[in-house]
DNA sequence: GTCTATAATGAGATAGAC
DNA sequence: GTCTATCTCATTATAGAC
């Protein structure tokens, strides 16, 4: 696929316009894709949606595969932020339990989904559906492994019994319920009824924390 | 989007060798679909890898959203039926407890994608697909919300206390780790270890019992 | 039922004027 | 940087011979 975002040095900054359309064509990129997926949104649904002739949008985003790669990585980056900032508070404040950690790396991702711009709304569907296809690996490997392996490392170091193994596909487990809170909301209504987001959010820390606990083989609450 | 499967009824019964083309296109589908999801399967890639001409896609398959939901609801009929068997022979059993509801849910998928035949491999992946997009709500919908109520109302007559918004809840999450085993095997592989689909199972079942429990108010192992 | 050929449309990418 | 026009290719669907 070739993840390189190097292209050869700029040779003068753009302009304040040019960032504006840059922004504007990553905003339509980043909704159609959630939508309809990769194949599913065409480069003039692009243009069309971001109201800019289609030239542009290979202008700034090059090739299609490019453009989905810098959409995902646009946030990635900021919620790669996110979640050390508050893992760092986390361990500063103390000995940190189970549901803190986890709750670290849920809880960005969901504030920013729910309670940020609404673009975001998009970005978390988006990922559910770069996360269940292994088409987008590189991405997936390239923009979140490195957070996710430091929560593992962290997780395994307040449950130093539990085997890797345990830990991985539990991490696994956490993170697919999670981005089901974004992708599957439609599910979770038609199964029983519309529920806040703070609602759902308890749910998922009680699920994910007792979860984790029951395959590191002791209770890990109030450790 | 058309869900009815309805055509006009059949002049005569279909030939052997027909049943057979039919089904070569419909395994042929179900792999591409799950490869590349629905807009990155062509019909011509469909046809090539069945080797029949293209004509004939169509014939078998109708429109390719037809096509597209024929091959879910292909097995979706047999994965029910295992399901209400495995339910039927628990229940007949005597006391059923949340873990072993809970096992007549998920085994069944399971073992079909890994132990049955290896196009039910390719079906996991698409499932996986399928419940991350909205757009397929509606398939959803018609082919395992019917499943997914009985094992719900089920889990209410275990756990009486439970809101109905807990149970959903932790039901979608059940179904989005279930469905990682098969959509992202190679991220838990990444993020730990190779690990065979017996201990998966019980990782699985482990961390959805628990978590079940939890959200559902009170611990319900050994009810 | 099977297969070929083709119609009609839409795709991604880019050259070149402004 | 912006925008238009166009090149080239692949797509779905179907008409009609066998």
């Amino acid at each position: 696929m070739g993840l390189q975002t190097g292209k050869k040095p700029r040779q003068r900054a753009p302009s304040k316009r040019a960032l504006k359309t840059r922004e504007t064509i990553l905003d339509a990129a980043e909704y159609l894709f959630s939508e309809r997926s990769f194949d599913g949104a065409s480069i003039r649904d692009i243009a069309a949606r971001a109201e800019v002739p289609v030239g542009l949008v290979s202008h700034h985003g090059g090739s299609k595969e490019t453009l989905f790669f810098t959409v995902i990585a646009r946030r990635a980056d900021e919620l790669a932020r996110l979640r050390a900032e508050a893992l760092e508070t986390c361990l500063a404040s103390g000995q940190p339990d189970l549901r803190r950690v986890i709750a670290c790396f849920v809880l960005p991702f969901l504030h920013q989904t729910h309670h940020g711009q609404p673009q975001w709304r998009a970005y978390g569907r988006l990922i559910a559906i770069v996360s269940a296809d292994e088409r987008w690996r590189e991405i997936t490997q390239a923009c979140f492994d490195p957070t996710a392996n430091i929560f593992l490392d962290q997780i395994a170091r307040i449950l130093p019994d539990a085997s890797r193994g345990a830990i991985g596909s539990s991490f696994v487990f956490m993170v697919s319920s999670m981005l089901a809170i974004c992708a599957s909301s439609w599910r979770i209504e038609a199964l029983s009824a519309h529920q806040d987001i703070e609602t759902l959010e308890e749910h998922l820390l009680d699920f994910c924390e007792a979860g984790f606990a029951a395959n590191l083989g002791r209770m890990a609450r109030g450790v």
